[in-house]
DNA sequence: AGAATAGTGTCTTTTAGACACTATAGT
DNA sequence: ACTATAGTGTCTAAAAGACACTATTCT
């Protein structure tokens, strides 16, 4: 079949030059979350759980000195899964981990050198699979411990919709430093039609926009924690019901009642007959993820 | 600060040349899906609902002829959000639509014409706004409606995981044409470890990758049918409420109970004084969205 | 009149919330 | 013995499911 110009579509390929269209460079940036203990003294207690996110020190322009996502580019053999796999496992020396696209960014002065679009990868997995290469000379990676709390809050209602602009205070900590960024987030109803968008408004110690990226991948992990099962894939093979109920309850930040929870999740586990020990408290079975559940569930 | 060439960040900035790099070109794909109504002989009875998706008729290579979804190549300056915008209206004459941003599509192969990534978008709309202007000579667009089944299933459990695999058959049928596509969706579960992938088994008709695409907004729409409000974005801005639960119905492919369903979207909607009339059966209220909702809800 | 849809009442079943109670290791 | 956690039972409240019943219009 000819076209419009009388060209097969072999001849088209043939002639077709990609170069005459600008073209962005693609970067994958990895949102990995993993859950972290916190010291406890007291024998009898059990530890805090803290969720963590993964940094690395840039030690390059732009942001020399700042901290950001683990990432890089695309390469033309590869999709941005491959590409999200690959500087996973370059930078954390695993592989089969929980993978899902985020998001893609691509506001055109995001990035200072060129115009470069990030597709960006939540990552989750279980704190004790990684064993970070402590202070590589050049770049060091560390895991920062994350808040995100509702700062202000302010709507306006119009006659035909409205605007809700919630503003949201990120703090990560970990090595020393702090890094605040707030994320302000808009709602808008117009003639029925509504928008959701994000902006950053200040950012300090954050290259980029990744304090976005990554207040985006924890309303991503927060939302499917209440209609999947994802909080799995940031647990061990065995863990007791209340390590799992505080996994939820550091996502979620909010405290659950404990035979609601238990009810609740009882078809996704199976009894083992370990228990954990080591507490000044009575033993708790140790259970593990009824993996058959995923095959018939809907996500 | 210097980096470890000695270079300030703005040295860098300058000398930094991007050309080093190859980059892929980036295209917005647009699954639009819409709600239609069939025709109904008997004056009494409700009109059948179908949902719709808009594909263009492709004048030129590659696909020729073929169908595709509505989209087009980023510019330099706008966003992907923009670049969506911008190819909806020319598409359809249409903006303020409810828009998201759904995937991005990246594997290396899926152009002939060389590495394309698609972020592709979902928008849905309302019906009655859009006119498509009639068969524009080289492209025409035009609304399919489509049906999307499970025509097989398969788990194989293994010792420590397990595989599902399902074939899904999409359909879509307009301008006297049926296009076909298998979908493969398979969930794998590997020590715990829980992935999903789609692939495109066979293809009539449709253009690229646009079959998966489509699949994948799908789903999108009848999940986020479960959880949010989503639905309301189909909708003219008044309707009654078994119009609502038909959109419901069609977009869930189940029926639901009438009491059930009013009780519960009544919080969502607000009550006017006037009727649709004109079926031969009692008449039936009009209702409007209550967007003050929209600004107290999650999403 | 009667077909077809609009709209409501209420009974049953399921799920969530609240909270108290018993059990048990470890110092 | 006592502390802190493990694990269960049960009552109540809310939501979902099921279905029948009444109301109303137009040919």
């Amino acid at each position: 079949m000819l076209d419009k110009n009388g060209l097969t579509e072999e001849a088209f390929l043939r002639s077709y030059r990609a170069e005459d269209f600008q073209r962005p460079s693609v970067a994958v940036d990895m949102v990995i979350f993993t859950v972290g203990e916190a010291e406890e003294k007291n024998y009898r207690k059990l530890s805090g759980k803290s969720l963590q996110v993964l940094l690395i020190q840039r030690g390059g322009h732009p942001y020399l000195g700042s901290w950001a996502l683990p990432g890089g580019f695309v390469r033309p053999d590869e999709c941005t899964e491959k590409a999200a796999e690959r500087e996973l496992f370059e930078e954390t020396g695993v592989d089969q981990v929980y993978l899902e696209q985020l998001y893609t960014f691509s506001e055109p002065k995001r990035d200072p050198r060129t115009w470069v679009m990030s597709c960006s990868y939540l990552a989750l997995l279980d704190r004790e699979r990684v064993q970070l290469k402590a202070g590589d000379d050049a770049v060091s990676a560390a895991w920062f411990e994350l808040s995100y709390t509702l700062l202000r809050e302010e709507k306006v209602m119009l006659a035909e919709g409205g605007v809700k602009t919630q503003v949201y205070e990120l703090v990560l900590s970990g090595e020393g430093e702090k890094l605040v960024a707030h994320i302000e987030r808009k709602t808008r109803v117009n003639e029925g039609v509504a928008t959701v968008t994000y902006a950053l408004e200040s950012c300090e110690g954050l290259a980029f926009d990744h304090g976005k990226i990554i207040a985006y991948g924890l309303e991503r992990l927060r939302n499917k924690t209440g209609y999947t099962d994802i909080v799995f894939q940031l647990m061990p093979k065995y863990f007791t019901l209340t390590q799992l109920q505080q996994v939820y309850e550091v996502i979620l930040d909010r405290p659950l009642l404990k035979a609601v929870f238990r009810r609740k999740v009882a078809h996704l586990v199976v009894e083992t007959d370990q228990y954990a020990q080591g507490g000044g408290h009575r033993p708790s079975k140790l259970y593990a993820r009824d993996w058959r559940e995923d095959l018939t569930a809907k996500w």
